[in-house]
DNA sequence: GCGCTGCCTGTAAGCGCATACATCACCCTG
DNA sequence: CAGGGTGATGTATGCGCTTACAGGCAGCGC
């Protein structure tokens, strides 16, 4: 029976004590192992029972640790981890014993272990909220997976890029259930530092753990001023939007749909479109028409609907504080016989990849959604080099895209 | 000086003491600490000097423990550690007081210790290789961060949130420049099981790493036949899209561009290719017509020209191997006066986003992506729970998307 | 020759938490 | 009132690694 190294099985001690991993009974062996851990490492022969193994399936034996590399290539766990921290303090020929005898054994280091004694991981962190929509989940069902790509997709895909060129893995995690203490253990004891999107974590909660680890905030106000920030031109981006509806395609009478009140991002659409409206005489709202919940498309929909069924004529144009509520809405005029736009403007704000796909194409102001993760990932790394540096805060421009919904016909040809 | 004990600062050694973090000097204190970190802790007192720090920074204490914790509520560190372990299993009262004193330390536990000590982490990883595409990069920069979306990215959603419906996080690393070693230590020692995208980890490297956690293949051939697989129906999906080719638009004409050799996936498209082809008695090719890299457009664009530079009449219908490789060929032909689909039909496979944005519109395979990740993340929980079940292998659908570039004209409504 | 310097390696002590086991107080039963 | 059970808490140890510090040993100058 000459198994190859690679498929030892639990119930084959003797191929376990070939491998060299048998040290439960033997201890001590060679060196005086200070560890216990052993002791219940290859169970099968310590106690003579053996866990229920599916005939087959490869064993998995006890976890080789540097102990196990050391012993058999014959130095000190030091050593060991001295191969792996810092080679080229190493000897070359003790460097490749190590390495030798590591590979045999299949070791590879503890990421916990290392953690705790270094006192750092190489994971950065992202927590976000669940910004799931049942809508465009059950489109992209039977759909497209790209319908349901949302604001937060992006900024993971720009921080795991920026992380990896910094040698950072990326840990995600969405607000759960659980609230946010589960998060924040999850993720807050298992970085090195992370970024926060606006509304996830109570700022309570951010404020003990930026105490700890760099803290990064992203979108939405500076709740604690001692914090890197990074928000996007919320104001001007509506503005300018607003500005286009009013110059350029004339209108003048015109609904903003608000978000949550205390959605910092959606009151400073608001705000920007206020502006644009009192530059061009124009009432300037106290409030927005309508408030909804950013969160779903249906929102959108009830949106638009109550602004129907208000009684007088009907605004010319409306925009809305997101993409999400804003594509809601398209369904909705739509099933009321109301076009978009020769009956009525639409416009969100964000440019998710839906706004794109949906007809008529959505105009908005999109977000470098990327490029916000990826500044993140430079604060955070910047801040773990440098613990006293200036907090910095800073503002991503936005950029209006016209396309059909605003009456902007022809979106230019893409690619 | 009352400061709220939000903004205990470095500078004011006294509200360190008030704080009671202060144990570098004063131990032991009241309880004998067998520990000497808090040695290193708060190095201002110790020191008499002090890091450069920012005026107006808030100073990052040392890190609170279980024994901070402990000593401020007068408990031992097992109750602490039961109260976030096993919250039943402590008294109410003694409960609130530690949550209490913990509140007020600003304590959360730490990951590594936690990991370390009962040996799970909480975290399913994923690594993927790096489909980064410049072509696409430089697209997106101007223009739309959907258009690099990709495979990866629908993956990473599907994981995360499964995972999060069984109360993990997520940790993703894309193949590093430092060679797979650098991810494997990255990613398998921080995590309780994670996911690979095939061709991501050499075959060796997943062989001992699968002894020691949970490792699920993605896409790709079963290369090591004990691990939980999951695929995609190349095969069927690219034998019904040449079907339609074939069938729904008469075209007996047509060339496979192909993939990486080593590209399982590639080789079991081109096998459907090759199965509609001979069910139509068409000529069924050994080879793929070209073979091209499918990481990036450019290379698909080379493949169009070459195509349309061999001479003789040039193929009616183009199938690639997939989107990325379709969508640089649709530039290509473009620039080269040929249109599409009149003059030639083009296909990809995979169903990214950004296969739906171009004009025309590629028809192609969909891949379903999120769901990938799903399952993922389930058989990863599954064998978390029970490590000797049966491996198994799951082979998701795929379904034809039709679109302009073949020939069916106007896209259905979509929303 | 002798101390010195540098390089390489070993020794030992933690990192912060989980948990088996020991204790202890208290209540119940007979 | 002894014996035993039960629930809450404390004690002690190990998880696998990093790293300060302490040799050991060669080469060097004087």
């Amino acid at each position: 029976m000459d198994a190859p190294r690679s498929s030892v099985t639990r119930s084959d001690p003797e191929a376990v004590d070939r491998a060299g991993w048998n040290r439960a009974c033997l201890l001590p062996r060679e060196l005086p192992r200070p560890r216990v851990n052993a002791l219940s490492n290859t169970y099968a022969t310590v106690t003579g029972l053996r866990p229920p193994v599916h005939e087959g399936m490869v064993g998995r034996l006890s976890t080789p640790t540097v102990y196990d590399v050391a012993e058999r290539s014959g130095v000190s766990i030091a050593t060991v981890s001295r191969v792996y921290r810092n080679p080229d303090s190493v000897r070359a020929q003790t460097r490749d014993k190590v390495l030798h005898a590591a590979r045999e054994l299949g070791y590879f280091p503890s990421g916990n272990a290392r953690g705790l004694a270094s006192r750092t991981t190489g994971v950065l962190g992202l927590c976000f909220p669940d910004y799931a929509d049942p809508d465009a989940e059950a489109d992209g069902a039977d759909g497209d997976d790209s319908a349901v790509m949302l604001y937060s997709d992006q900024i993971i895909r720009g921080m795991e890029r920026a992380a990896r060129r910094h040698g950072y893995a990326l840990l995600i995690a969405a607000s759960l259930e659980g609230g946010p203490q589960t998060l924040v253990e999850q993720v807050a004891g298992r970085v090195d530092g992370f970024a926060v999107l606006a509304r996830t974590i109570p700022t309570e909660d951010l404020e003990i753990i930026s105490r700890r680890l760099p803290v990064v905030m992203l979108a939405g106000p500076r709740e604690i001023d001692h914090l890197d920030h990074i928000e996007v031109a919320n104001f001007d981006g509506e503005r300018e939007l607003t500005r286009h509806l009013i110059a350029d395609h004339g209108l003048r009478r015109l609904a903003f749909v608000g978000g949550e009140i205390d959605s910092p991002d959606a009151e400073a659409r608001f705000g920007g479109f206020r502006a644009a409206c009192q530059e061009a005489d124009l009432p300037v709202p106290d409030e927005p028409t309508i408030r909804a919940s950013m969160m779903t498309q249906a929102e959108g929909a009830r949106a638009a609907e109550a602004l129907l069924d208000r009684g007088g004529a009907h605004p010319q144009g409306v925009l809305f504080a997101n993409d999400q509520m804003a594509v809601g809405a398209l369904h909705a005029l739509e099933s009321r016989g109301v076009r978009v736009p020769r009956d009525i403007a639409v416009t969100g704000f964000d440019g998710i990849p839906l706004s794109r796909i949906v007809r008529p194409a959505l105009t908005t102001v999109r977000q470098p959604m990327r490029r916000l993760g990826e500044e993140a990932v430079d604060l955070l790394v910047r801040r773990l080099g440098d613990r006293s540096r200036e907090p910095v805060s800073l503002m991503l421009p936005v950029s209006v895209t016209r396309r059909a919904s605003c009456g902007c016909v022809g979106e230019a040809r893409q690619l």
